[in-house]
DNA sequence: GCCGTTTTCGGCCCGACTGTTTTCAGTCG
């Protein structure tokens, strides 16, 4: 799949270039299409090739197909080697300062001859750029501005930090909740993207109140800085340098903005694409008929969708990747919810490395309305999280009890776990004896994370007492990219052994491709807070959501299971592979 | 450059805000 990401950064390069030109507009959208159909393929362009099924693909014509192929046997693109003769590159990628275009470099490269980004910075600096036509005062500050945001912003947040400020701005609307019918968080953080460029926030009102709606959006306390103060629209950059933007709309046309601001643009474009050829025109303010323009609806998103044909798609499915297709169909999958959450299966207390004590995070659990709880202390050999040895975990067994005594009876089950280490030797830190009495056991990789860890993960799934396996594949947001892992195996061998793996919410790992795969193997896969403190429990809505983008079931997913059912989960792994208990 | 429930030619999603303009260009989502 390295080729499909090869070629289509080629592309999206060539897009930019031939912008820079001054090509043909539409000429140059095909680039991009071409660009993100490759990134988004799923399965090895080489391999369709070789099938003939390439030029099937929409977006990919007989043009793309001839620079496809001579990418595949010649290692390059002449057109591309080309274009980047005529076009200076470096200057190029500062294509992704906001508020900087391919007009104003091309005009500091014709009328400055700046070649590079240090000439253009310089340029901006020095105040020539606000000596040529179109420009002024106001837009080279705003160039400053976004060259600072750049420098910053070059790494998006994680969704948890998106999520933690959505729920500080809807709070901050809270005082002012006689003025709008409806308030919602769009863009990518609706659609649970693991990492979230900028917060879109949409709020619907009569027109009478969005003046103080944008007044109220920009006197937020994180503000830094008021990027644009309108009636409709408005962005403000917080301390942090994330901006927000708010958008108000008429409560009639609710619906088609919420469709249109949540995206992704791939997902709309092509659901516009559809409407047109059904004669039907959408915005951000309704369903139209093309011919007359008569608005036929978008109060609510689901009426967007049906009137194109579809049922309503799920905001985690919205990227173009077959849900269009299903939708059509009427045949969309019924996708897991929160509501189907009976229980959590791997936190923290104390009595390792989370902050609450045991008897708080149960009683937390417990508050939360789950059926059980699995609480899984770090083990021995991690000795940065207090890991506890066999004689510790034997201790927190009677409290486990004790507690047990008044929860049972009120309909709530404690199960005792661990989170064993799996040792460099792919063995477990803890005696089998001792992983025998647990009723649930997850084991994770803590050491050695740059290493192929294959046979490590193989070795703990053939464990008989190994129920989950925490975060696979070493992941972790912003720090790690993970260790080499052989999914197809993992996954072959946690199907057979009745071994589910888990999605940890604050690693984002299993990514959502990765549970997709899951899904398509039938491999079970449980989600889990990895709470270190109350509050983290809170998070399991991301990982539902984290686990719909993968489109997960609520079959393949443990935590729909009641305690009856996560008891024989353990326990058909144990029959199977010690012949009988 | 791509594509066809409007077409093999002629269109390609659409609207808001800012700044520099006096009717619009550039950028963004």
């Amino acid at each position: 799949m390295e080729k499909n990401k090869e070629i289509a950064r080629i592309f999206e390069r060539m897009a930019d270039m031939l912008e820079f030109l001054g090509d043909n507009p539409y000429r140059i959208n095909t680039y991009r299409r071409a660009s993100e159909v490759l990134s988004e393929l799923g399965e090895d362009v080489e391999e369709l090739l070789r099938r003939g099924k390439l030029r099937q693909i929409h977006g990919i014509g007989e043009s793309t197909l001839e620079k496809i192929k001579e990418y595949l046997s010649k290692g390059s693109i002449s057109a591309y080697e080309d274009l980047r003769k005529k076009v200076p590159e470096d200057l190029l990628e500062l294509l992704d300062v906001p508020g900087l275009g391919v007009k104003t470099l091309r005009l500091a490269y014709d009328r400055l001859k700046v070649r590079n980004k240090e000439d253009f910075i310089k340029a901006v600096r020095s105040g020539k750029l606000a000596f040529l036509p179109g420009m002024g005062e106001k837009k080279v500050q705003n160039i400053l501005r976004g060259l600072e945001l750049w420098e910053k912003s070059k790494e998006r947040m994680s969704l948890l930090q998106a999520y933690e400020l959505g729920q500080s701005l809807l709070k901050h609307f809270e005082a002012l909740r006689e003025l709008y019918e409806g308030i919602q968080l769009a863009g990518s953080l609706r659609r649970r993207r693991e990492t979230v460029g900028d917060i879109d926030l949409l709020i619907s009102a009569e027109r009478g109140s969005w003046a103080k709606l944008h007044l109220h959006f920009v006197e937020y306390p994180g503000v830094k800085e008021v990027v644009l103060h309108g009636e409709t629209k408005s962005s403000i950059v917080t301390q942090e340098g994330r901006q927000v933007d708010l958008r108000t709309v008429e409560p009639e046309h609710w619906g088609a903005a919420l469709q249109y601001f949540t995206g992704s643009k791939e997902h709309n474009v092509r659901i516009r694409d559809i409407a047109k050829a059904m004669g039907l025109k959408i915005s951000e303010y309704g369903v139209f008929r093309a011919d007359t323009g008569e608005r036929v609806g978008g109060k609510e998103e689901e009426e967007v969708y049906n009137l194109v044909g579809m049922e309503w798609i799920p905001p985690e499915l919205r990227e173009n990747t077959g849900e269009i297709e299903l939708a059509m169909a009427k045949k969309l999958p019924r996708l897991l919810e929160l509501k189907d959450i009976r229980g959590d299966f791997h936190m923290h207390s104390n009595w390792s490395d989370g902050l609450h004590s045991l008897e708080e995070m149960v009683q937390a659990c417990y508050e939360l309305g789950y059926q059980y709880m699995v609480i899984g202390d770090h083990s021995q050999s991690s000795r940065v999280a207090k890991g506890l040895d066999p004689s510790r975990y034997r201790e927190q067994f009677k409290l486990i009890e004790r507690l047990r005594a008044y929860y049972e009876p009120r309909g709530f089950y404690i199960l005792k776990g661990c989170e064993v280490d799996i040792l460099p030797d792919g063995s477990l830190d803890l005696p089998e004896d001792l992983l025998e009495e647990f009723d649930f056991v997850v084991a994770s990789i803590h050491s050695k994370f740059n290493q192929d860890n294959t046979y490590r993960v193989l070795k703990a799934i053939e464990s008989p007492f190994v129920n989950l396996i925490g975060h696979p594949t070493g992941k972790a947001y912003g720090t790690r990219e993970g260790y080499p892992l052989d999914m197809e195996k993992v996954l072959r061998t946690a199907k057979e052994t009745g071994t589910a793996l888990e999605l940890n919410i604050h690693r984002a790992d299993l990514s959502p491709e990765n549970i997709r795969r899951c899904m398509e193997a039938g491999v079970t896969i449980a989600i889990v807070t990895d709470a270190h403190s109350v509050k983290h429990l809170s998070y399991m809505e991301l990982g539902v959501g984290l686990a719909r983008r993968g489109w997960a079931v609520p079959e393949l997913v443990l935590n729909a299971k009641d305690v009856e059912g996560v008891r024989e989960f353990v326990r058909k792994k144990r029959e199977l592979m010690l012949g009988k208990v």
